[in-house]
DNA sequence: TAGCAAATGGAACGTGTGACTCATTTTTTA
DNA sequence: TAAAAAATGAGTCACACGTTCCATTTGCTA
């Protein structure tokens, strides 16, 4: 008659969701070594799933028989039942990421149907999220929300494919009520417009290859004018670079010609909002003069 | 010699990638009952990976052995060392989509940092693609490419938010060499240029919550007119739906007050690119790519 | 500090495993 | 069609596996 666990628990977790709750809540109150265990397993689920209780025993430094008497505990009749629900929700999780993209682009190249160009699309967007989230330089993030923050006037500045994610930023600066200009080619009076700017200025410069040259003349006038600028491109031979304060590069996949804007928009979104904040927390007090 | 698999073959698979390759490779030349498990392989990868060589060989109809003859036809020196291969994807692929977005919004969530931010905005994009993906309508999709594919010319009209979506379909439709006219709200000439529309061209209207009341009064305008109107919107509700002749229903998910737009963007990049590949094919001969 | 219960380590055990072998059937070749 | 080769089915076996048991250690209570 030792612990409740084995013989009075009657709810058994039958998913990893479950027993991964259960075994946190109990934490506390588990034996050193069936805690050490315990601990294991929610780090290297992979290895219950797979591993025989001997090896899983060896990872985790103790006896194949505690790793028995863990599982009794949780309520299993052994270990074996236990491992079922590591392998359950191995088995339950929906196709990998990768394999799912893989699938999208697949049907999008075999498939000459129009569900396949829109398959493309998705997958391509989804590649570049998932790419963006991976290598984004976070020290540069935060360097340009700084220099950002502190910018009396925000201007943005884009051309073609690049766009709207410009007129996205200007949309979204406006609703925060941060100063902004976007420097549009419609009406011709972008010199004037960039004429304005001073080093107390910022500027957001995107541009992909094939880098638009209004965009690149523009961006070196009003870097001459000392204005600091951070730029968003694709790589680190773009001529925005070597204007640039800070510098992003966003590697976007494509389908049929067409690069994905996803990764920008993220990107650009998430750079719009932290000023916000940023100038919120500061108490609306840039160091300006 | 029969098969050189097992014994002469050297370059034993050892991702899984590159053993479904070589079984499918191999497919034509393997016998009958090898062929029946490599087929069952394929298609039951995690069974493979879970299964004991006994209950393999039964879901699959064959004998023990000639699982493990299978296994060492394709160079493995048994059934474990080939079952390794199919645990080892398992346990490679990525943490589920689900489970990463999880962890993205919970470090959104609780972590106070800008790094937070973008991780909201990378998982809100996820969330809508995977969400489009799951719901797109085929069969309104195939609609709106025809009507927009007969179009004269096609009318892009959205503002405020949805305007960056417009602006990129016009750049597109512009490259496609499809005439377009993206209806801006900067001049004041929209009563003039929606005027110009007929019943031979098309409109696409974007407009989310709260609906921007131009592009309602437009829509409405252009709709009297007899201009057939494919809608992007967000639910069944929306003022658009009532105009339109197609009409999307889009949730984009949001992070702090700001809706992704990947979803939309997704969907407006394979509308456009399906129509041009549709203008394409009816214009000459209809040759399959 | 003594006494007791819980926790742990380690060895022993019976079952079910994968792999091997060989007889039989099927397919190929001459 | 006969002979040879390949493929298959089925029985067997060594062994690794999960489990149980028991002696020992640790921690708690009085």
């Amino acid at each position: 008659m030792a612990l409740g666990g084995a013989t009075m628990d009657e709810r058994v977790p039958r998913d990893f969701q479950t027993l991964r709750a259960t075994i946190l809540e109990r934490r506390q109150s588990l034996p050193k070594r069936i805690a050490q265990i315990a601990a294991y397993a929610l780090d290297n689920p992979d290895d219950i799933a797979f591993g025989t209780a001997a090896s899983i025993a060896a990872s985790a430094g103790v006896q194949p028989s505690t790793l028995i008497r863990f599982a009794q505990q949780l309520g299993f009749d052994g270990f074996t039942s236990l491992q079922q629900v590591f392998r359950e929700r191995l088995r339950e999780r929906n196709s990998s990421y990768d394999e799912r993209l893989a699938a999208l682009r697949a049907k999008a190249e075999e498939g000459a149907g129009h569900r396949a160009i829109f398959d493309g699309f998705v997958a391509a967007a989804s590649t570049s999220l998932s790419d963006i989230s991976r290598t984004l330089n976070e020290a540069h993030f935060e360097e340009a929300i700084t220099l950002l923050a502190k910018a009396e006037t925000i201007y943005v500045l884009a051309k073609r494919r690049s766009y709207p994610v410009a007129s996205y930023i200007a949309y979204a600066l406006g609703k925060l009520k941060i100063r902004n200009q976007l420097i549009e080619s419609a009406a011709g009076l972008n010199a004037e417009m960039i004429g304005f700017a001073t080093p107390a200025d910022a500027v957001i410069a995107i541009s992909f290859s094939p880098y638009a040259p209004a965009t690149i003349e523009e961006t070196r006038t009003i870097s001459d004018q000392g204005v600091p600028i951070v730029a968003i491109t694709d790589s680190s031979f773009s001529p925005l670079a070597q204007f640039a304060k800070v510098w992003f590069e966003v590697a976007e996949a494509d389908f049929g010609g067409f690069r994905s804007l996803s990764a920008t928009m993220a990107l650009a979104m998430a750079l719009t909002v932290a000023v916000g904040e940023k100038r919120r927390d500061s108490g609306r007090k840039p160091k300006s003069r």
